[in-house]
DNA sequence: CTGTTAGCGCGTTCAC
DNA sequence: GTGAACGCGCTAACAG
């Protein structure tokens, strides 16, 4: 690949004039830059980004790091998350911690080496992750939907607790008593505080919870497939679930049709996530939904200003979510 | 952050020792080793990729440039190019055309900036992509399921025209004739080769197909459900359609649902792509699985063969799709 | 076994 | 309006 170098020469310049006009960072006669235009054009001159990320101390770029971008609700994510970066300069290097604390190190230390700007962190919760602490100096970071204990850095959520107490209320308002949970792996942070968020608003509403209503599950569709199985086998079903997320939901309803349970007629399901396959699951899933882009939109601009050398006090940028009643839910009977 | 000369200076030996004991090319004493080992970990280095790429020429850095990453089938595919690649070192620059050529040619050109050492490229068919030919200059690019007119890359792809033959053979072969087909956009190279296939099973059965048993509708759920929603409001309905990819498949089934048509018992759907939320739809749904994984992992050595210098001529590897028979297909009545 | 040195491709003084 | 020269952090060829 043709270099600077190259071009100036064979446009009977400097190196740097052809630089400056390449940066438009001083005056050049417009003959000179012509010339030096249409050397670069001929020889397809790229200019080097390494080499001047090696000289400008910065690469534009922002490390990603996710427990598994194959996952909808993270792909949706992900794709914000690009878009918004997009806009403003930078690109992504797409990371699958994909469970391994082992594998979520070693890019830790690969995106250090690449000298990202930036990390987009959405921790999986499985708190392997101090290794971090150490590493991240001065690297800016921003988390997604969960704080890691002792990480100094932004935050952007949408409350999970709040919106599961919200989906609760929903099934509640409708006149359901029994209603049981399926959340994933009690070990997650983030079942944790959606299960928090049942819990409070059973409480609330007078309604005791006994342990067998809630299930812990693997966080995907067999999973919640697995749990509808064993709810319904019951000789006292409930009359409405809560799962913690779509994925689980959407197995569940099909652990339902097969069954033989209409939903909503005899079982009423509320989801998390508003995942695109909710709109078009069957029936179409209620469900509560995060304001996804809104989020990646907040968390890249934080990021940013933070790289920009912002040194204001940590933030903590909380947001709604909000309830979308679709045809899973209906009143009691 | 510390660098390779403080490291050397504070360990009292040169920049060049410390080179040698980060990367054993060669022998150091043990006690120097252990030293420098002790001061590198103290002052938290990390050698920088960036200087490192620019004296080597190459950033183990491969482009992924796909249509819509928060799309199932792209997000399930590039989880495993993502995975192919950190096994064998690499890393992913995620880009998302997202429709747009101009967003597309943006990228193109940040990634030749990045100096890529290699490229996937997914192409949306949206022929807009000839400025590659241009741009591209010895970096070898790899293309997934469709190529490029022109461009001299290698390509993987999984039959599309033969899986949806195949696909249309298992409604023939359930006995039966007045089978729909559901397409994205017409002029999608991946909807076309996908309806070929399709019409040619029919022709071979000796079925003819007006042209209104084609219903071209944009590649997403909604066109789905809207397809069907047109296709179940007619006087003589088809007993089964052949849908081209499993999102649109999906709205359908939602449609049917709520037209009260049941499937498969009215109804036969067979889907394309093998999304994850195929096996959880209602019914869950018979498709046709591209061996995504196996796709990822042919198309990233391949690529990193190229990548090391391989001057073979060029290679088109096709692999075959496989039929999973779930629940949405049955014997016509 | 260890140190010195010359670039990799670019941005940026400083001098003309 | 233009050019020469230094250095970003690192590797490798060349001395010792």
């Amino acid at each position: 690949m043709a270099t600077m170098k190259q071009v100036a020469q064979r446009a009977g310049v400097s190196i740097s004039t052809v630089s400056h006009v390449i940066n438009n960072t001083r005056a050049v006669s417009d003959e000179v830059r012509k010339r030096v235009l249409g050397i670069i054009d001929e020889m397809r001159y790229v200019p080097s980004a390494v080499a001047r990320s090696l000289k400008n101390d910065k690469t534009n770029t922002i490390g990603v790091l996710v427990p598994n971008s194959s996952n909808p609700y993270f792909a949706e994510l992900i794709r914000w998350i690009e878009d918004a970066a997009f806009e403003l300069g930078y690109h992504i290097i797409l990371c699958n911690a994909h469970g391994g604390a082992q594998k979520q190190a070693a890019y830790l230390r690969l995106l250090m080496e690449k000298r990202i700007d930036g990390l987009v962190l959405v921790a999986s919760g499985a708190d392997e992750d101090h290794d971090l602490l150490q590493r991240h100096e001065s690297v800016p970071i921003i988390q997604l939907e969960r704080a890691l204990p002792g990480l100094g850095a932004d935050l952007v959520l949408a409350g999970q607790e709040e919106g599961a107490w919200q989906a609760t209320r929903h099934l509640i308002e409708l006149g359901h008593r029994d209603i049981a949970c399926v959340s994933g792996p009690a070990d997650l942070p983030r079942s944790r505080e959606r299960v928090g968020g049942f819990l409070r608003a059973m409480r609330e509403a007078g309604i005791a919870v006994p342990d067998s209503e809630i299930l812990y599950v693997e966080f995907t569709s067999a999973g919640g497939h697995a749990a509808f199985g064993s709810l319904l086998a019951r000789a006292r079903r409930p009359t409405a679930v809560f799962v913690t997320s779509d994925l689980m939901a959407i197995g569940g309803l099909c652990a339902a049709s097969s069954a033989g349970v209409r939903v909503p007629g005899e079982l009423s399901v509320v989801g998390y996530d508003d995942i695109g396959a909710a709109c078009y699951a069957t029936p179409p899933l209620t469900t509560m939904a995060p304001p996804k882009r809104e989020m990646a939109r907040l968390a890249i601009a934080q990021l940013i200003e933070r790289i920009r050398g912002g040194h204001e006090p940590l933030r903590n940028i909380a947001l709604a979510s909000s309830l979308v009643v679709r045809a899973s839910t209906a009143p009691l009977h």
